[in-house]
DNA sequence: AATGTACTCAACCGCGTCATT
DNA sequence: TAATGACGCGGTTGAGTACAT
């Protein structure tokens, strides 16, 4: 046995809601909420409308605290990472991006930042075969996996690894990374240095304070951000 | 200016999950 | 325990708009 139909599609409307439409349901919920039920809302707010389609519009557009407008960059990169951790789940990732609903990240995933996480994750992946050696100094400038900014090689050198820390001896740039923060190192082009003013820094200060591989470090908080704004990448770094 | 193409995003669809009976 | 019904989610569609030719 099939389920009933939450609605009558013959004889219900549906496409674009009106400015009155909007006004209305707007008006029902702010006086009596949805009374957790959206199948009777429409009725009861005298709209012909399905209630599912009720619900869609208030949650996705009508909502007083939906954030309209452009994606930050900051936001960019949150979505990367958390989809490179937990895929298609867009209510969760959603749900870590104050304002933002599900339909509009999923929206954005699709039509801005799926072709650049595909093109770059398709990629070869270059080897970190070099790091193998104890204390080597692999001097790798990922010129496999470069991203799209020909400066990259000077300024990203993964340069030593040991005691399964990844370790950055280039000093010219400056790195942002909560220690307790499971989430990505975002690196702000404003805080990056364009000079190398910054290479008497202790190396210690450009440490990343977690373990493991560089591959696996870099395959899970993998997403750089590109100086002079408007490039972003994922390294798929194995 | 007209037409074709690409892009955006609001809205719909169908299914899984969960609460209720 | 099974049946039912509503909710919530991810995938997809298509109308409107922007851009290119």
């Amino acid at each position: 046995m099939g389920r009933a139909p939450c609605c009558d599609k013959a004889t219900v409307k549906r496409g674009p809601w009106s400015p009155q439409e909007d006004a209305t349901l707007k008006a029902f919920i702010h006086k009596h909420g949805t009374a957790g039920n959206w199948i009777a809302l429409p009725r009861k707010a005298g709209l012909n409308r399905c209630g599912k389609s009720c619900r869609l519009r208030w949650l996705n557009y009508l909502r007083p605290d939906i954030k309209h407008g452009g994606f930050t960059l900051e936001e960019d990169n949150l979505i990367c990472t958390l989809y490179s951790t937990l895929g298609s789940r867009w209510a969760v990732i959603a749900s870590q991006l104050p304002g933002r609903t599900d339909n509009d990240v999923k929206n954005h995933w699709n039509t801005k930042l799926k072709k650049k996480f595909n093109s770059f994750s398709e990629r070869p992946a270059p080897t970190i075969a070099a790091a193998t050696q104890q204390n080597a100094i692999t001097n790798m400038a990922f010129p496999a996996n470069a991203p799209p900014y020909s400066a990259a090689a000077d300024w990203i050198r993964l340069d030593e690894q040991m005691d399964g820390n990844l370790m950055f001896a280039d000093a010219n740039f400056d790195f942002k990374h909560d220690p307790e923060d499971q989430f990505p190192m975002l690196w702000n082009p404003q805080e990056l240095s364009t000079s190398s003013s910054n290479s008497s820094l202790p190396i210690e200060q450009n440490q990343l304070p977690f373990g493991g591989n560089a591959g696996e470090a870099l395959l899970s908080y993998g997403f750089y951000q590109y100086p002079y704004g408007d490039v972003m990448e994922g390294l798929d770094f194995k």
